[in-house]
DNA sequence: CAGTATCCTCGCAGATACTG
DNA sequence: CAGTATCTGCGAGGATACTG
């Protein structure tokens, strides 16, 4: 037999494998808590083939964590948007995030940095605050967005934080 | 070009998910974090093929998410242990299971039980309390293992969560 | 824009056999 | 026991072209 899948297996790990143990659906997943949600948005970011990702989005809507829905009736107009089961996903993406930050770019080596996307060349050296004021640690951050994150991604995902499901007006 | 890998990506999730973002990876430090240390038990406890097994577990090491210790000079016998990083996973690899427990066989639908190996039958209901004593409910159960997990996995896991690094002196 | 169709390549899983 | 060496074939990934 070639290429075990994890189906069948009676263990809540190797499902949820199935599902996200994969390194293009981690980055999809990913992109959608930053709020992205079209097709060519996905395709633009993620620099992959078109085949791969049509796949991968079928995929994870076929296992409930994306749905895709139509804009407008009769308009081929189409959005990806996390479920609930989707959405909770966050702790693993945030998990993942936290973990690279801490071992793939050495220990406590970068604070957060805003980064013009362009250049790559620090904008700014920002500080994070607690809701009491406090000017948090690094390793007290829980939005770590990592070197390469720029404003509108840490912007997103501290948005997810707070507000739990994206909203579905915005745009 | 073919199979992209994400190792140059100025990303922390992506460079994580480059060293996790496997199903065969994952399967393995679940059993790492169970206390499986040596080829043979993983092979056993896995099911894949040796080489592959060998693959990733070489992968592992060189990512610096395991370590190959020689027990004793001159003998040849090894163990792979989780290093100070690979421990760290361990969030991620809860986020995972309480994710798949709770999207992958229904929601809420199933207590923690301990089923016999051999025949999946129940042995019995369990409950969980908090160390103030009073019973959690399935949703506040930090490990919860799922349908497929033994009663030594339970323990394996709670013990992980209560001393943190495995005792290197078991066994 | 939002994909599908097709083809082509090569990486990887798996099996088998072998080593100290 | 604890792997490595070698081989095979599938099928996933990518490029290109096409569709409504």
């Amino acid at each position: 037999m070639s290429r075990t899948s994890f189906e069948s297996r009676n263990c809540s790990l190797s499902r949820a494998a199935d599902v996200v143990g994969d390194k293009w659906a981690l980055l999809i997943l990913r992109d959608a808590f930053y709020g992205v949600r079209t097709f060519s948005d996905f395709h633009e970011r993620l620099g992959m083939a078109k085949t791969v990702l049509s796949n991968r989005l079928q995929l994870l809507t076929e296992r409930g964590v994306l749905e895709r829905v139509q804009l407008k009736p009769g308009v081929e107009r189409y959005e990806y948007r996390l479920t609930q089961s989707g959405r909770e996903l966050l702790p693993l993406i945030i998990a993942l995030m936290q973990w690279g930050d801490r071992w793939m770019f050495g220990v406590g080596a970068e604070p957060i940095r805003i980064v013009d996307r362009a250049t790559r060349s620090p904008i700014q050296k920002i500080e994070v605050q607690a809701r009491d004021g406090h000017v948090l640690e690094p390793r007290e951050i829980t939005f770590f967005a990592g070197p390469g994150a720029t404003a509108e991604t840490l912007a997103a995902i501290s948005k997810m934080a707070r507000s739990g499901p994206l909203d579905p007006t915005r745009d």
